[in-house]
DNA sequence: ACTAATTACGTAACTAATTACGCGATGAAG
DNA sequence: CTTCATCGCGTAATTAGTTACGTAATTAGT
């Protein structure tokens, strides 16, 4: 075993799986000098797709042997001028490239079942021999990894630690010019201002706080990046609005954090249910609604032209 | 799952150690991003080396992390010109290159820590939910394939199949042109023919049957490739000599079958011991006698130039 | 002490894959 | 029925390593 793998610890997996592999291939580029089959080690798996005669386009090998399209072209190329490989249009689509075996490739397949009947044996009676099934172990680590990948996992970790430079806080005076700067940014960003956006965005104290809604600025590592309000219409309609986060700080769940805090303010405030209205064109901030609990509905028109979709959340006690 | 692996069976192991080392690092190096480290991935290796601050030769480092000199060379170059490592003559040998962390590299050791931090619990976490332990099933397969790697294993099968295409047959007439021709291709390629040879080769019956000798012929796919006599000096001392097989056929262990057949014979013929004489250069014949049994021995001056070692092979019943 | 072999390392050439890009063929959407 | 996106594939450029080779420094063998 290698130096360096006595102090990385587990985290460095991938490279001990790669050098093994490595070392595999390097032995088995000598077993097929051995058998003398007149196959490049890398022709291999090309040869394995198409050994028992059937056509194949080059993309399905492709995704078939886990290697990129252009990969397959150049090894079938290299092969067709090695007599192996024959290649014949597909008679409902000029694209098509299929390839098929030669009469000269198919007189290598019995040396090749030969070896590779030797090496599986070889490899089968290694196995044999671990107590620990690394088979077995592979499958269940890409099951694992399909579910949920490591840079995923990492990200969750990463993001777990970055909370605790995201701090929310209740709409203050100060915060009035962010408030103004971040939410314009976003309008401008995606749509245009309209008449409804100044009145609000420039007093947000007697347009929003002083008819009992509410106001909620996020701060990362003190500066702030986020804000997100409640806007009470009359005593049983509230809505969620005026959620814009810095593009600098995106995907760190500042948004869900914001939208969370308001949920949980209207809840307070006695409200069964919050309404908002956003526009199709915004499918992350669509999915940030979902993920809060928000559902689609067919309300009354806005008085935003750029509002073409509303939602509503519901509580449930 | 890719779907080839559906039919090569474990013979494709290493592919699929391959497939998922390949996938890890994929993920690795979007993790690296995350944490905008300003590292690159590939350079990790060699930053994980020194960054305890100390200083190692280009050649240490790659034996340590698995890479060949040559890319820890261009590894350090390209590090050196980010101004995280410089380099530093060893004082007692001027050939050696040692390589240390700068402290720019120093300031990259805090928000490399921690992704590794994450990075280790991800995996730990990863292999703490599999059943089967990869990480011990990786080192088992590398112990194993210490003790006797893939190729060798393949061999022995390879061999052992082989086996039935050697045929060994004694001496007959029609032999003698094979017999003669083997032995002087043999003795052209590596000495002189000399005098004692000649009478030997072109007429083996008088020689050495007539004598009370032996003399074997190997074939293979039936054709002669290999010979081995017996020469009977007197009642008590046999020589084991004329050992000649064609280069084509190298690997197959013809030579030591045809030995063992003399040895065989010899016994059988009820001497206690078997000499023979041979040329230390020949390092893979003196292995092979070596192999058979026999032992080096300071004897009589030999009638053949070629000749500065003599070996014994004594019966134990 | 002199010659030969070995060591450390850098550069160059090669390898086996990838991603990027371009082109003609196809199909979908107004 | 035309235009625009997408598909299949080949070629080019890139990448991360390897082996091959040359050179200077050191060590070993006579």
């Amino acid at each position: 075993m290698l130096q360096i793998y006595e102090n990385t610890g587990k985290m460095a997996l991938g490279s001990r799986l790669k050098q093994l592999s490595e070392a595999l291939a390097k032995q088995a580029a000598r077993v097929y000098q051995l058998y003398e089959v007149d196959l490049d080690p890398k022709w291999f798996p090309v040869f394995y797709m198409l050994k028992s005669g059937s056509c194949l386009p080059i993309t399905v090998i492709a995704e078939a042997i886990g290697h990129s399209h252009a990969s397959v072209s150049k090894i079938a190329k290299e092969m067709t001028a090695a007599g192996i490989l024959k290649s014949e249009k597909l008679a409902g689509d000029a694209r098509v490239n299929q390839v098929c075996i030669t009469d000269k490739g198919r007189s290598l397949l019995s040396g090749f079942e030969r070896q590779t009947g030797d090496m599986e044996a070889v490899v089968d009676e290694l196995l044999g021999q671990c107590q620990h099934n690394i088979w077995e172990a592979i499958s269940e680590l890409d099951y694992l990894l399909e579910e949920k990948d490591v840079f995923a996992r990492v990200r969750s970790k990463f993001l777990d630690r970055d909370k605790e430079n995201i701090e929310l806080i209740e709409y203050r005076a100060e915060h009035a010019t962010s408030f103004r700067d971040l939410n314009y940014e976003w309008i401008n960003k995606h749509f245009e201002i309209e008449q409804s956006d100044s009145a609000m965005l420039d007093d947000p104290e007697k347009q929003i706080l002083a008819k009992g809604g509410y106001i909620v600025i996020a701060k990362y590592k003190g500066s702030v990046v986020g804000t997100c309000a409640l806007i009470r219409h009359d005593a049983n309609r509230i809505e969620l609005a005026k959620m814009a986060v810095d593009d600098s700080v995106k995907g760190k769940g500042i948004g869900y954090l914001l939208g969370q805090r308001c949920v949980d303010k209207a809840k307070e405030l006695d409200f069964r249910q919050v309404f908002l209205e956003s526009n199709t064109k915004l499918k992350p901030a669509i999915n940030l609604y979902k993920k809060l609990g928000f559902k689609r509905i067919v309300g009354e028109p806005s008085p935003y032209k750029r509002c073409n979709i509303q939602m509503l959340l519901t509580f449930l006690d």
